[in-house]
RNA sequence: GCGCCCGUAGCUCAAUGGAUAGAGCGUCGGCCUCCGGAGCCGAAGGUUGGAGGUUCGAAUCCUCUCGGGCGCGCCA
């Protein structure tokens, strides 16, 4: 039986409380080991409800109560210090579970525009929602990634244009770049490659564009693959705005909401009544010279993700500039008949430094850090990490020289180094005869109480959606593995199958983190 | 002006409504005859921006207020 159930029963029971009456109480970690395992603070809200001292009320129950621990009562707590064997049982058992939730989930995320590289700012994007569908492939019935490719509109018209123009200097042509063409080197290399493959020459105008419109952004996507690959980004579904548009979801959006009595015409453009679902303007789906507005697609989009591929639930992952979107999708998807299907996790900004100066960012100019020459100059490991060192809610300094330095400041290392060190531990040949006694110590239960919250720590992650508890997790458990190290041994000791044990488990449960979160496990470093 | 995020140690950040608010960096002082010292231990450092409120209990929830960030297009 739980702790939980066993301190209902025994309340119910010593004083004559009907279980339903039994006020909401927790079940948590003692700030402080020495207190014991795990505390219950159930004495301060009966104290109420029985007109009763709390530490009165927790005395009474810690009489009553019995089983494999020792339980204190100290003020509303009840303090309960778990058997050795109890904790044994627990680490025979293992600790890697994983909450189960129903349902289908599609988390998009990084969706940069195919007209450039992917660059640093798209980086904490790509590992939040990497690490999330990681863990909701553990625990829905089904989790897909998506990258969603802009590949229609005025930008992707422009990134052509650009590419054009490029391939007629190539050729020898005397043109200038416009201002508003994109300017990065990329577009050279882009050109290149298709004056490689082509004699643009002998190109008729349609052919052309449809080698610009097709290869030179088809080589985009390829390159965005290519770079979210090797920060360990790897993005099941690519779905193409061109698709959502020749399938005819915008029409069908604009259709529903027509026949719902949601959308007008006004100044010759069609408006979505978004005001009614909570949003503080109406918002327009067809423009006056009849092209459709990016929320239009978008909502489209999403009416696709639900209606045609059935998921139940969506999630986008949104850098914090796109706060505005989030309230008029909501109003769209409510619109049409799915409310509270969409889930945004806005990611807040990063802001690049090295050696204490500013990275500077302007894409006008292409000049912009890629993400490929952050992973080359970083490493995959601890750029990932870097990223999921803050709350999503929270903006991020990366400083890509500490990121770079093999020392405490970054985490990664401290991570690694205590899988290492554990691991290590394990490849020293050896004998064991001891039997299977053990007595823990401070540093062994607190390893092991973090073993054992592992799938509430993850239950908390999903609720939050927020992979950095995961990464703190990792350094947590890291942390107690250090100390243990540091004031326990392994082999040799009295207790050195247990610990043996122990260890190992701490490889396991550790190593089920580093997995979610894609990073090596070293064996040496 | 409106909406969202953030104000916690010198700096960067943690903390399910619970006990004495914790880490890293920086500063000062210790620990390898010993499974890897990329580690560990200790010291110093706090009116959790401010004011009210809810609660047995608030960094956490509510109201107001002051600072900082982002966003408020028939752009994408």
């Amino acid at each position: 039986m739980t702790l939980e159930n066993l301190v209902k029963q025994a309340t119910s029971e010593e004083f004559n409380i009907p279980l339903e009456e039994i006020p909401r109480f927790d079940v948590q970690f003692t700030p402080d080991p020495a207190l014991g395992d795990y505390a219950v603070p159930i004495g301060f809200a009966l104290a109420k409800q029985l007109r009763m001292a709390p530490d009165e009320v927790t005395k009474r129950l810690a009489a009553k109560l019995n089983g494999p621990f020792a339980v204190d009562a100290v003020k509303g707590y009840l303090n309960f210090t778990m058997s050795d064997q109890w904790w044994l049982d627990a680490l025979n058992r293992g600790f890697v579970r994983y909450p189960r939730l129903k349902g289908r989930v599609l988390i998009e995320f990084v969706s940069a525009n195919p007209t450039g590289p992917v660059h640093i700012g798209h980086g904490r994007g790509a590992v939040v929602g990497s690490v999330l569908t990681s863990l909701f492939k553990k625990v829905f019935d089904t989790a897909n990634s998506e990258f969603y490719v802009n590949d229609a509109g005025e930008q992707i018209r422009r990134f052509c244009q650009s590419v054009e123009l490029r391939i007629r200097q190539l050729m020898g042509e005397n043109l200038e770049l416009p201002e508003d063409y994109y300017q990065g080197e990329y577009i050279i290399d882009i050109a290149r490659w298709i004056v490689e493959r082509y004699s643009w020459y002998e190109l008729s105008d349609e052919e052309r564009w449809r080698v610009l419109w097709n290869d030179a952004v088809s080589l985009m996507i390829e390159w965005h693959q290519a770079s979210l690959h090797k920060i360990g980004v790897h993005i099941e579904n690519w779905v193409s705005e061109r698709d959502i548009r020749k399938q005819g979801w915008p029409e069908r959006v604009v259709h529903l909401l027509k026949a719902k009595g949601l959308a007008y015409e006004s100044d010759g453009a069609v408006w979505f009544k978004s005001t009614e679902f909570g949003d503080d303007k109406d918002r327009v789906l067809v423009k006056s010279n009849g092209e459709f507005t990016y929320y239009l697609v978008d909502v489209a989009y999403h009416l696709e993700k639900l209606e045609n591929r059935g998921y139940d639930m969506v999630v986008n992952v949104w850098g914090a500039d796109h706060i505005g979107h989030v309230a008029r999708m909501d109003a769209a998807l409510s619109a049409l008949g799915h409310p509270e299907k969409l889930r945004v996790v806005l990611v807040q900004t990063v802001r690049f430094w090295r050696e204490g100066k500013p990275v500077a960012m302007s894409k006008r100019k292409g000049e912009f850090l890629t993400l490929d020459e952050l992973v080359e100059e970083i490493g995959k490991d601890a750029a990932r990490l870097t990223f999921l060192t803050r709350s999503v809610d929270s903006t991020l300094d990366f400083d890509i020289e500490v990121a770079k330095k093999q020392a405490m400041e970054n985490p990664v290392y401290y991570i690694q180094y205590a899988y290492v060190r554990a691991k290590n531990i394990l490849s020293k040949e050896n004998e064991r005869t001891f039997g299977h006694s053990v007595q823990f110590g401070v540093e062994e239960r607190a390893l092991l109480r973090l073993l054992e919250s592992f799938e509430e720590r993850m239950k908390l992650a999903v609720r939050k959606m927020d992979p950095f508890l995961i990464q703190s997790y990792a350094w947590e458990m890291a942390d107690a593995f250090h100390k243990f190290y540091q004031s326990q041994r392994v082999i040799g000791s009295e207790f050195e199958n247990v610990r043996w044990l122990l260890v190992e488990r701490f490889l396991e449960t550790l190593g089920e983190l580093l997995d979610l979160l894609g990073i090596e496990k070293l064996e040496r470093m």
